[in-house]
DNA sequence: AGTATAGGTTTCTATTTGCAACTTAAATTT
DNA sequence: AAATTTAAGTTGCAAATAGAAACCTATACT
């Protein structure tokens, strides 16, 4: 079997402990689910969780200091807070699609209802997958580690698929 | 804006709790990382993380239970213990990778070095998106949550894009 | 036979989780 | 205006979990 062996003196230098280190504690991505589901208040996340007052405010004030969520006091009545995604916040869905999807595929209890469909077509969103440059659906085995300055660059505008990314992290 | 709300009774019916239970806990998605890298050997796991033993006995046996790694005795050396990824774990790929490039992307040391790139062409991947049935890349904006009974099924055999899939899931 | 290695387990301490009760400020009801 | 309710926390304390260090057992090497 093909390998994919990362250079390991640099196992400790990619983004996975960041992103840990900010949503790596338990209940983060319950709160991050509830938020992306509407939720916006403290005792909105408390009723639809459950999870301890205490250990709930505690996650909102480390996921608002690493700026997942945006901590506003609501202007109408000033006893809430809002709590909102920001766009590192927002930008966590794939992953956190990613991990559902695992779950619902592996899980023990088959049925996923509601799906997650495409607004406009109303059709279900397809598996989340790795994608080559050119967008084929890659494996783990067709993958390999590369020194950055080694890689050819193609120039970008011969590639439509550059513009959707583009698009994308502008959201 | 527009709203993605999950209908809030189901909430806990996603495949996240379950996914949560089995790579929830502190250290599972490094130790996931480093099986990717081709470690296989509680040393070498314990000299790759700077996890403490006991800890890593323990979520050794938990992830296996939870059927993400295989246990086998290594036959040439009977003390020795390989621990291999199964199907199961090897489908959290795109999941660690995706938080892996929200770290790099909004963690602090923005150098990605080195970069997973396709074997193929040797160009990096594409960041990991959420994509409709005919591979729009669709932004949280786009989704919305439908009954699974009320979807219009497409005919797979007109759409390659299924094929995609299909292989993927048969990796 | 003696030493080293692999993969654990045990013991003990420190940190984190979780429950329940309390607090404080603002809004609502009477 | 006083009493009650609501929102968003905090505090105190018990239980569970994490982590460091020493110990253990079977196998392999010299």
């Amino acid at each position: 079997m093909r390998e994919l062996r990362e250079p390991l003196q640099q196992l400790a230098e990619c983004g996975l402990p960041t992103a840990l280190e900010a949503m790596g504690e338990r209940w983060s991505f319950m709160i991050l689910r509830a938020a992306f589901n509407g939720v916006r208040h403290f005792e909105e996340f408390l009723s639809e969780i459950s999870i301890a007052r205490n250990i709930l405010a505690n996650r909102l004030t480390r996921l608002t200091e690493s700026g997942i969520l945006h901590r506003t006091p609501c202007p109408d009545d000033r006893r809430k807070v809002e709590y909102r995604l920001t766009k590192k916040g927002l930008d966590l869905l794939p992953t956190m699609i990613a991990l559902r999807q695992w779950g619902e595929k592996w899980g023990t209890g088959v049925l996923s209802n509601p799906v997650l469909v495409d607004d406009r077509d109303r059709q279900p969103i397809l598996p989340i997958t790795i994608r080559s440059h050119d967008e084929r659906v890659l494996g783990h085995m067709d993958l390999c580690w590369m020194n950055s300055a080694d890689i050819t660059p193609i120039s970008a505008d011969t590639h439509e698929v550059d513009d959707r990314v583009r698009k994308l992290s502008a959201i």
